[in-house]
DNA sequence: CAGAGTGACTTAAGCGCTTCAGAAAGTCCA
DNA sequence: TGGACTTTCTGAAGCGCTTAAGTCACTCTG
């Protein structure tokens, strides 16, 4: 029984073996380096070394200490779709810097179709801690989350009770976006939104459908829109909706499309996403559409790509960088034992570029 | 002694206590249903629920397992540079839906500035596997998953001893695209390329420089588009050549102004990325160039937005979902225990679209 | 009705590490 | 010179779970 048949990992055990010191200094030699004599360690090490000890076992280590170093990131939303939203990437890269000096990285579990990832996958995730992105109010996955009693930070949801949040005035930056385009003189509007209600199906929504969003951003962002524009006047039922399913730009272009056909055709879209302006846009272009003199288009984010669309995108703008730095920050200290902070929701503007006008007369 | 003070969360023995059966009958009763009866079953299930346990803890039973059920993915930038990338998102999907079946989830480490994620991250990641994605050759990150022993599977590597791979015929494709132009009558010719040298620093390079690129998907492409274009008479020093640093829009956009403004302007551009290639786009737009007349203009990839851009945009094609797919694939054979299967290349072809044309004469 | 079989649980040995409370040996100062 | 400290290292108790092997009480057969 000199040693195992097929050639295993060498332990700290080993390690501590072949120096002839306990496991506890082996431990300390690569945890607390004040523990033990540097001269030990220096051993030790290159005992490690000429074993091929890489270093403590990371699940062993965690179920010691009972942290993983990982924060899980709840999407709604396969990956390609998620990702092809620079908003998300611009949000997790800020969240992932200010994390990271803590040492955690990310484990990204993607959603499925019913508003976020499987409730299973996420009882079994490795994580210290949960980031939910824009999930459906209901999905399953925030109550195995609450099962789990994984600390929660929200991002763009409604406000779970014992967990930090950061959002944005969605319906302020809405508001803005339709009182700008009412002040141009507009009066027929189209609203343009990513998936609201549950399995994904997409085609024309009424006020009502859109107020029941499962998205608390999409219903905040909806109310922003129809309220300054009942108020002034306009019949809600006169405001065509679209809802998109799915994320990609072919689907997004094919509904901006359907808006556009409309008669009599809107003047002005309110879009919930620059990538859906952008599609807006190129949908224009195609049928031979001037904007902003035939068709005024306004985004939301204020993501990179709207600067440089020509003409340049009007949109809200929304610090994405800020929020997530934000979330991230929650995160580090909630692991830290801190109570939940309150929630934040940051504020928005309207950056007005050259995509909206006065309609033609 | 009857509960501890902060009140920890149950376990499996709390649970098996309050049934009054073992701890191995609790774990049978959620990871091998069939081993007890369905009426005791369902008692345990019924304690867990009541005790709020809410499983078994996934560290705990990963250190018996010894499986976590994750797979790393080492990137050598950060999430919103890698994101801003659509090769990455949709290769990156593809991955996770294949290996979503046996429950594996992504853990995202995202690069430094050396080539990849740093060593320590990667020591302590908590994955069953690597995914190394176009990391730099020399990469720390590699070296620590050799030491580790964990199973890698690299996408645009040169091949490692041991590891699954999966790449595409980056000189294959680079050479079509070359061949495109100089068959088309071009002459004058610039590169433009994602980083190449160690340390962020972007700016022309000389032919040498470029063929020493720390990545070899550069080299090869690098390889690819400077050997047709010497066959064909032309020194290897008349062709401009631009790495740019960092991934962002606006770097690449500098990057392509910069190639622009050279005397006698160049009347093709070959592009190591569609998102390089629509940068070239908008800056040529801006510059008032016509594209194809004035500019004849290259992608590679086929990203999405190839097809999307006006006009659209010649690209080299490579088939990102199977890339993704087969990578996932791999990953799955060798958790299985199964040797690397030998290295793919994947084909690669020239979609022709309005972005090239014959240069004016 | 003995012996083989089967179903339903339990026992106990890990998985590889951290950490706290000592122990042993040396240092310091009155 | 001897008690009070330090420094350096060890012992051992977990962390929460899986799983191979074993026990025990039955049910079939021939």
């Amino acid at each position: 029984m000199v040693t195992s048949p097929r050639r295993r990992r060498p332990t700290l055990d080993d390690v501590a073996d072949a120096v002839g010191v306990s496991r506890a200094t082996v431990s300390n030699a690569y945890n607390r380096p004040d523990q033990l004599s540097a001269g030990l360690r220096a051993e030790v090490l290159r005992a490690a070394k000429k074993l091929g000890y890489s270093g403590p076992n990371p699940v062993a280590r965690s179920l010691a200490t009972s942290r993983t170093g990982a924060i899980a990131v709840l999407l709604d939303t396969g990956l390609s779709a998620a990702f092809s939203d620079p908003a998300l990437s611009i949000t997790l890269d800020a969240l992932a810097g200010a994390v990271d000096p803590g040492g955690h990285a990310l484990l990204i579990l993607p959603g499925g179709d019913d508003g976020g990832p499987n409730a299973g996958r996420v009882l079994a995730a490795q994580a210290d801690l949960a980031v939910a992105y824009s999930l459906a109010d209901h999905a399953p996955a925030l109550k195995a989350i609450r099962e789990r009693g994984l600390p929660l930070v929200v991002i763009d949801q409604p406000h779970v009770p014992g967990s930090a949040r950061v959002s944005v005035d969605d319906r302020g930056g809405a508001e803005l976006a339709a009182r700008h385009l009412l002040e141009l003189g507009h009066r027929r509007f189209a609203v343009l939104s990513a998936q609201c209600l549950s399995a994904p199906r997409g085609g024309p929504l009424s006020p009502e459908e859109a107020k029941r969003s499962l998205f608390r951003d999409n219903r905040e962002r909806f109310a922003g829109y129809l309220g300054p524009i009942a108020a002034a006047g306009i019949a809600e039922h006169d405001v065509l909706i679209m809802e998109t399913s799915g994320t990609s730009r072919e689907v997004a272009m094919a509904s901006a499309r359907a808006l556009l056909a409309h008669e009599p055709r809107p003047t002005a879209m309110l879009c919930m996403s620059d990538e859906l302006a952008l599609a807006t846009l190129a949908v224009a272009r195609q049928l031979g559409l001037a904007v902003p003199s035939d068709l005024s288009i306004v985004g939301f984010d204020d993501a990179p790509g709207a600067a440089w669309a020509a003409p340049g995108l009007t949109t809200v703008r929304q610090d994405l960088v800020r929020k997530g730095r934000l979330a991230g920050e929650f995160a580090v200290r909630l692991l830290d034992g801190e109570k939940a902070p309150p929630p934040v929701t940051l504020a928005v503007d309207l950056v007005v570029r050259d995509s909206t006008a006065p309609p033609r007369p």
